[in-house]
DNA sequence: CACCATTCTGCACGTTTGTGCACCACGGTT
DNA sequence: AACCGTGGTGCACAAACGTGCAGAATGGTG
């Protein structure tokens, strides 16, 4: 065979776009019906064929519609059994989250990527999607004082890396420097500030929340990344949570929080110059935090399982 | 049931999104397996999910992409069975087209549409997708000496309108003018200023090209638009056909060809404002004029059938 | 309230699709 | 040349899906 690709392709276009049985598809192509089968799986788990739900806003009322229009965003309320444990909530939001994300991306695009048990979840389901021109740049640092971070935060942005044949730009600083000074000083050096650059130009960034309290710890909190003192503070200052390191209080704000001066990842005025910004969120005790990121307006799409969207209407 | 639309949606959602079995989707939603594919049927019928694929221009080599590399467009070569009719090889461009157009229309949109043969095919399999603040505008005039054409022509835009959602502007001028003097003076008409100011403000124009030889015969040579003199200076020029309603040479030249000053349709030069502009054809008769329309740089997006497409590449 | 028309439902069945398996073809090694 | 691993094929069966049908629910109308 000349060209197995072309008939991956022809086979998917019979059948999606032109309602074709496999059974004629598989005469057309000259083989079994079969392989037809296999053809068209083969072209959705290559990203080929993008199957895609139109978002909450231009729906009709629901949950999905509600939150649009409260917050003013795209709405991706995925549907979850209503005693769903956490872990499957997660999964389904990161499979639909990573869905979303490879039709949304695409070549010539950068793509910045915070980490964390959701974006991890993520990563396992991307399909293959390759792309020419395209790069993943690490938006917070992920070093702390017990690992380099390197194979956590790096397998991970490898992950998105391959998915899409994209150029990956790590960022090789800690999660929370120890001294604001370092990070003022790093942020001049030109290796620090390349990256920076690279996410300034992001266009799109995905992330989720980092709740401070509750069920399936945040990594930035269990993690050793933080000193007992400074959670202290942080419950002193009333935080909820954080977005890419950056923590933020119940009612979105941030700036003046001790913390946030060494932290990492962008702020959220940053943050919002990032065309498309890319939430993704499971999990009850995550309610706090996402209103707050809400609130910060640092979301432009939100995925979200059903249970948590409806706790976070409930509580509003 | 309270919301039934809802409840589609969900189907969907987990059907597509999360790869959820019938079975498990109807547990889900308390009901039945039939009434969940029924529900997952009806979401695709009123395009709540779109299927589409990547254009050629991202992918490997072959004819839709040396037709990508050489035009500079993004083509999409719809396979067909090897000696295919005429009517069905238009037919499967037609559905192809229509799932590409509603793929890529949305809410305050502007489609322009011309009218014809591959046209009306076209809205025949328009699937469902309402939108908000959108509208079709007719981009060439339609009547003739025999009829008013609004019938035809009108039939076809409310196809387009009601698919939509979106208001509908009929331009209601002949095809052509019999004196260049009334085109000039109607220009001037503020009814007439009215539809071609939301003709320049499109999004998207969707149209064919018109053959002066062959097969199925356009609409436009065969209608009684044009009297038997009109045809021979045609050929005299070696005009080879048109895109909405304006005459091209095989070179894509298309100025000083007296009868354009008499076309209602918008010309190449115009028509380029427009950011997306897809030509569906089908038909060897329409190769020669495909090529001048290309030539033209009136294209975009191309959606034609495989033995179509090869003729082009071939005869080059 | 009784009536009809329309829409929705679940069932049962036939159709369409997915996949384990045995087999074959090929290129690289020993 | 014999060997082996990888990746592809068709078969046959199992799983998943679509749909005609008959009956239930709904929503006007007389």
């Amino acid at each position: 065979m000349v060209d197995r690709e072309q008939d991956v392709l022809r086979a998917a276009s019979m059948y999606y776009l032109q309602d074709m049985k496999m059974e004629a598809i598989a005469k057309h192509l000259h083989t079994s019906r079969s392989t037809v089968s296999r053809l068209v799986k083969r072209a959705r788990d290559t990203g080929l064929v993008e199957i895609s739900l139109r978002p909450a806003r231009s729906r009709g009322p629901g949950l999905g519609q509600h939150l649009a229009s409260t917050w003013g965003i795209d709405a991706y309320v995925v549907p979850v059994p209503d005693q769903a444990p956490q872990v499957e909530r997660l999964e389904q939001v990161a499979l639909t989250t990573a869905r979303l994300l490879s039709t949304w991306f695409d070549s010539n695009m950068i793509l910045g990527i915070a980490w964390g048990t959701t974006l991890s979840a993520v990563s396992r389901h991307l399909p293959r999607k390759p792309t020419r021109g395209s790069a993943v740049v690490q938006l917070n640092g992920a070093a702390n004082t017990r690992t380099s971070g390197v194979h956590y935060a790096g397998d991970l942005i490898a992950g998105f890396g391959t998915a899409f044949d994209a150029h990956v730009h790590h960022f090789p600083v800690p999660a929370f420097f120890d001294y604001a000074e370092t990070k003022q000083a790093m942020w001049r050096e030109r290796s620090v500030r390349r990256v920076l650059d690279v996410q300034h130009r992001a266009d799109i960034a995905l992330f989720s929340v980092g709740a401070v309290a509750g069920g399936v710890p945040s990594h930035v909190y269990s993690a050793g990344y933080l000193e007992p003192e400074d959670i202290a503070v942080l419950d002193a200052e009333g935080v909820v949570g954080d977005v890419c390191t950056v923590f933020l209080r119940a009612d979105g704000t941030y700036s003046d929080i001790a913390l946030n001066e060494r932290a990492t990842g962008p702020a959220p005025q940053e943050l919002r110059r990032v065309p498309r910004r890319v939430c993704a969120v499971a999990g009850d005790n995550k309610v706090a935090p996402l209103r707050a990121a809400l609130r910060a307006g640092v979301v432009t799409d939100l995925v979200v399982d059903e249970i948590t969207a409806s706790r976070l209407v409930a509580g509003a």
